[in-house]
Parts: structure tokens; C-alpha cells; sequence
DNA sequence: ATGAAAGCGCTAACAC
DNA sequence: GTGTTAGCGCTTTCAT
């Protein structure tokens, strides 16, 4: 188990310097062939390797990227991260990925590494309330981060969402189109943006088109939330006949009480979901959603990222624009 | 914007050398309080921030690890990588995502990066054969890799698996139990360890409990290829009428088609899957499938990466069991 | 065009 | 216990 060659060590083979070597390496230096051929040879035969640590510590970066998600087991977050990392890979960068299991301290953790300069910017996503403002304050105190899909209020930074007022108003006229009038949202936390705007859009519209919001039920974006929600729904609002649902893990908690419970999605109980990322379509109903375009809000999360390390200090918010895809889950009354 | 404090900046400030903030910031030294608290001090108000380039360079390792995976947007992969950076967290490490998209650049590409000691160690998952033998090569040329849930043939390397073979016989005592014969497999590439294995154990199984193989349709384990499969089962052999599918991803291909062309799963033709992930208890019919530990095999490949980057140099191969989980997409005869 | 040399910030032998 | 010192391997001024 003898030293791994150096730079120096090819440099010396080639009888060159390794600042020649370096530059040539890195492209920023045209040599004649057949010095070229002489550096290429040495590497060769000495089967050299350049050490990335020291490339990092030399150049003060990594060319690595962070991504943060709440839980990249959920289709959603996976996909988004697919995304990111299709296009980082594209750019030749690194990918650190973090599922932070919405726990404070490990997202604050990883915001801790881009100011050590671990990586050179982040994306961030987050699902629950930022308690005591940490989250945006730490965020703030960095330059090359970039929020997605959730916002971490009071931040400047680059953020792109997907439209979730659009979102809820599209539900909301797809239900009352369909006859219903008494509706109900249920969706993740109260005080976070998404949940909020799906809401909103959703009552507003729904309210202005004579319909009436029978009740708000906020918990958290996962399975076992959907499943309370679903129970609750039934034993205390049964005059509901239509349901927004915030995200498709919450429509599958709730479809499973109704199931269990022998209430039928559609014929006894319309829903729209928001996200449509697994396979609805094949779902017993096929379920009608809100569709968010999670690739394109990877891609442009990613975009914002480069434009901010290249530089660019402004701080977009974009909004992609989400669209209804009609199943079977919604009856017409 | 002026330079970043130093650990030589903390420990001028600290009236101490570099070395002993060193050791003490690194737990290896035990400091009466008093010093302690000047070093502290002097890092809260210098806000300084240790740099990971310059220790991965002394120290040789990043602590931080790779995952490459086909696809993290396959749910199926998505679960395994949130298992792994799950266990890579409690253990202090970082973890390094490559979705490698099957291409055999990108794959030894990732590698490459292990041999530069970018990553301590990396967890290898592949889905499609290797060509010309470039994997195993360049896995065999490293110390610290251990092959999750598909081989790579030929390379001796820690290994784990789900029990494919097993998985196949449970699904033919199921089918057969049920009173079918005529039976089909539709599975991934003909020559990947998976696929063969689960369509061996199918065969064999079925077989000797008088069942027929009717035919055995390879491909790829992807929706489109479901697809494909499905149009050809229909066409082309109509007597069949239970299958054995592969993976998740190619039941929803060839649900798909079913729905599209009015065949009913269930009913009309019987369907066990294997792997599990997905919401299966809610697709119309509920989908009977094999269920895959994937939560194990990450933490289980995640402990060996440990033990081998420990030392440890022995080259186990794990199978962990599966299990039927019934639900109605056998009809019984 | 090419080389010499000074870092980048930290760790670890070795010495006191 | 604490400090001195010599790297870790690369990049990059600054000379030549």
C-alpha cells in the first residue's frame, strides 16, 4: 500500500512543473502535442488521480451542491430530487442530499455546511413552520441558497413554488361544476404558505361560486394525517360531499379509512388531490388532481442556484402553474 | 467581505496553539474549564467556522459516503436512499447522491470518485447488465463498495439481496394454490441476477407443483416496458391467465393497458408483483404482491460499507426473506 | 510559455 | 498537557 502519485510526482515524470501540469489539466493552458503526450503518458503509467479535497481547499469550492428535503421517500420529494440531480450531474457538479426528517436541527445542520463552504449552494426544501425564526435567520446568513416548494417566510432569497391559490381555485370550480356545494379542505400544517394558499384559493373561489367551506382540517402532509382527517370527516361532517386534499400522501392515509370504512371515494365522497405524483390513474377510484409540474420546480430551483453562485443577487419568486387533471374521483350531483 | 477566521485566528485569539484547539475542538484532549471557555470565546466571537476541504485533506477522508442508484425518482430507490442517508446521518456522515439514470458513465463515473477519495465509501445499485465487464473491474479495483439489491457479477464485494428465488416460489405456491396453470413471468433484462432469479424461483416452483411457464417476457423494469408486456400477453398468449411480474413499476405499465384494452386485473387475469413499495392496497384491484424489505437492505448495506471501511475485509452475501402480502388480484379457479 | 514558491486551513508526529 | 513543525496535494500569483 505504497503513496498514491501526486501531481508533483507527474510533473516530474513529464519534466515539467506542476503548476504547468495543473494548468493544463484544467484547461486553462495549450501545450504543444507532444509535451501534451509527454503529461498524458505519465499520468498513464503512474495512474494518477487528482485529489479533490485539496482541489476544494485550493480553490475555496467544491463544486458540490446541497439539497435539503423533508423525506426523500416521499414520491414527490424523489422526483424532486431526481430533477436537481439530472441537472446538477449536467453541470458536472456533486449532489449532497439531506432528508431532514423535518427535524430542525438537521436542516439547520446542513445550512451549517454551506457556510463552511462544503458545498457551494443549497436547495432547500421544508414541510413544517419555521419555529422561532431560525430557520430564516440562518438561511438569510447565507448567499447561495435557494427555497423550493415551500417558503421559509420573511427569507430574500430566490424561491419558485408551484401556484397554490391557482390550485385550490381550479378544485374549487371542478367541484362546484359538478353539483357540490359542501365542501371541505383538509391539508398540511395551518401556518405554513402551501397549506395556506391551497386553502385560500380554494375557499375563496368556492365561496364567490356559492358553495360553502364546511370545514378546514390542518395536520401535517403525511399518510397518518389523512387517515385522522378521514375519520373525523366522517364521524363529524357527514353533510360534506366534496374534499380538497393538500397532497397526494394524505389523499392515500384518507383513502384507506374510507376503504376500511366502507366509504366509497366518488360515489359516496368526491376528492381532489394536490400534487399527483404516484400513480392515480390506477387508484380504485382514479383520482382527480391539482398536477405540479416538480420537475420544472427542480429544474428552475436549480437555474436560480446558478445564477445566484454566478452572481446574480436578485431575488425572483416564481410560480409555476399547476393544471387539473380530471379522473373519476369527482361525481357529478 | 474579508477572509474567514482561522483555527490559527482562534488560537492566537485563544493565547493557545493551533494544536491544542485543534485537539480540543476534535474531543481528543480534555481542557480545565478555563481554557475551554477562551477557546470558546474566542470561536463565538471570531464566528468561526472550521473548513472540511482542509480537514479532508489532512486527514485523507471526507466522511461522507456515495449511494448510486438507477433512478431516486423509482419509489423503490427513493426508500432505499432514505434508508441510507437515514444511517448515514446517525452516523455523522454525508451522503453523496448519484442517480445514475443506467448509463455506465455516470455509474463509473461515481466510482472514479472513490478511487480519488472524494467518497469514503460507496453503496452501488445497478438495474441493467454490465457491458464488457467495465463494471466489475472498476468495482473489484476498490476497497470500500459494497452492491445493494442487484448483482454486479463476478466482483467480490459485500452483497445484499432480497431472497429472489424465494420470492418466485411464494408466487407460484400462491397461483397454484389458487387453482391456476397456464402461467406467465414478465420481468426486467433477461440477463440481470434479479430477473433471472425471480423468474427461476417462479418456474421451478410451478412447475413441480404442476403448473405450465407458459412464457417468460423480459425487459426492462420500467412502466413502458410493462406496457409493451401487456400488449403482447393479450395478443399474443390469451391462455394465460395468471402473472408473475417483476417490479412495481412494470404492473403499473401493464395495468395501464389492461384498463386501456378492458381487461380486468383480477377477474380476467391474475397478478402478483414483487417489490411492494407503492400504495398497492389501494390500486383498483388491490395488487398481491412480494414484499421487499427495502428499509433493511439499505441499513444492512449501510453496516457492511461500515464494517469494511473498518477493515473488515470479508465479502458476505446477504439474502433477506420477502413475504407474500395477499390482497385481491388472484382470483381463485 | 514555463517555473518557483507561497499559500489554502487543518491534523498529527514529535518534542518539551 | 502544550507547542513546533512538517506536511496533505493542489492552485495561483509573480517572476523569468
Amino acid at each position: 500500500m505504497t503513496k498514491p502519485p501526486s501531481l508533483q510526482d507527474v510533473a516530474r515524470a513529464a519534466g515539467l512543473s506542476p503548476a504547468t501540469v495543473s494548468r493544463f489539466l484544467n484547461g486553462s493552458l495549450h501545450l504543444p502535442p507532444e509535451t501534451a503526450e509527454r503529461i498524458n503518458s505519465a499520468i498513464a503509467t503512474l495512474n494518477y488521480r487528482p485529489n479533490p479535497h485539496a482541489r476544494s481547499l485550493s480553490r475555496g469550492r467544491s463544486d458540490t451542491i446541497g439539497l435539503v428535503v423533508p423525506d426523500v421517500a416521499n414520491p414527490f420529494f424523489a422526483r424532486l430530487a431526481a430533477a436537481v440531480e439530472h441537472h446538477a450531474g449536467q453541470a458536472g457538479l456533486g449532489l449532497m442530499l439531506c432528508s431532514s426528517v423535518n427535524r430542525q436541527t438537521r436542516e439547520l445542520d446542513y445550512i451549517e455546511r454551506l457556510r463552511r463552504n462544503h458545498v457551494d449552494g443549497l436547495l432547500f426544501t421544508t414541510n413544517h413552520q419555521d419555529e422561532h425564526q431560525a430557520l430564516r435567520r440562518a438561511i438569510d446568513a447565507n448567499r447561495n441558497i435557494v427555497v423550493m416548494d415551500e417558503d421559509v417566510e420573511g427569507t430574500s432569497v430566490p424561491k419558485v413554488f408551484s401556484d397554490n391559490l391557482l390550485g385550490g381555485r381550479l378544485a374549487a370550480r371542478h367541484f362546484l361544476a359538478a353539483g357540490h356545494r359542501r365542501l371541505a379542505y383538509v391539508g398540511g400544517p395551518r401556518n405554513i404558505m402551501t397549506s395556506r394558499e391551497r386553502a385560500r384559493g380554494f375557499s375563496e373561489e368556492a365561496v364567490t361560486r356559492g358553495g360553502e367551506i364546511v370545514t378546514e382540517l390542518f395536520g401535517h402532509y403525511t399518510m397518518d394525517y389523512g387517515r385522522a382527517a378521514m375519520e373525523m370527516l366522517i364521524d363529524a361532517y357527514p353533510e360534506v360531499t366534496a374534499v380538497f386534499i393538500g397532497a397526494d400522501q394524505v389523499m392515500y392515509g384518507m383513502a384507506q379509512v374510507a376503504k376500511e370504512r366502507g366509504k366509497r371515494l366518488g360515489a359516496d365522497l368526491s376528492i381532489i388531490a394536490y400534487d399527483d405524483v404516484g400513480p392515480l390513474s390506477l387508484l380504485d377510484p382514479p383520482v382527480t388532481a391539482i398536477h405540479q409540474p416538480v420537475e420544472d420546480i427542480g429544474r428552475i430551483g436549480f437555474e436560480l442556484l446558478m445564477a445566484r453562485m454566478a452572481g446574480d443577487m436578485s431575488t425572483p419568486v416564481i410560480r409555476l402553474p399547476v393544471t387539473l387533471v380530471e379522473r373519476s374521483s369527482v361525481r357529478s350531483l
